[in-house]
DNA sequence: GTTGTGACGACTT
DNA sequence: AAAGTCGCCACAA
């Protein structure tokens, strides 16, 4: 029950294509948890490392960074981000999309 | 069991 | 734009 809802999460977050952000509500909503969005946070937080997931993928409503401006997860996120050439500026990246939540269709490989 | 906290989010002031 | 409020719920104390 609550590992599933993990790792159903887990699983999701995996399928966040490069180059594409998603938000935690909308995770949740694809692992089959709406309104849980508040889970994705803790899954992510508590996700092995070794999963190697793409944790900088997922953002908060609106395609803003969860962290602080001046935390070092914030520079950590933004930088890996950038890598894959998504805009960041002033905590946020650049509206990929607004139909991207559901309507992207997610390859769950 | 209760309380506070938190990688959230939608809504209302 | 910013700050509250409320819903959600896992977890630690």
């Amino acid at each position: 029950m609550r590992t599933d809802a993990l790792e159903a999460i887990w699983r999701t977050v995996r399928c966040i294509p490069r180059g594409q952000v998603a938000t935690y509500g909308a995770i949740a909503r694809q692992a089959g948890l709406p309104g849980r969005a508040r889970l994705v946070g803790h899954a992510l937080k508590v996700a092995p490392a070794r999963l190697r997931l793409p944790w900088y993928r997922v953002v908060a409503a609106g395609e803003r960074i969860t962290f602080p401006r001046s935390s070092r997860q914030h520079a950590e996120q933004s930088r890996r981000l950038r890598a894959e050439g998504i805009k960041v500026t002033n905590g946020r990246v650049a509206r990929r999309t607004a139909a991207d939540l559901d309507a992207i269709l997610w390859k769950p490989r």
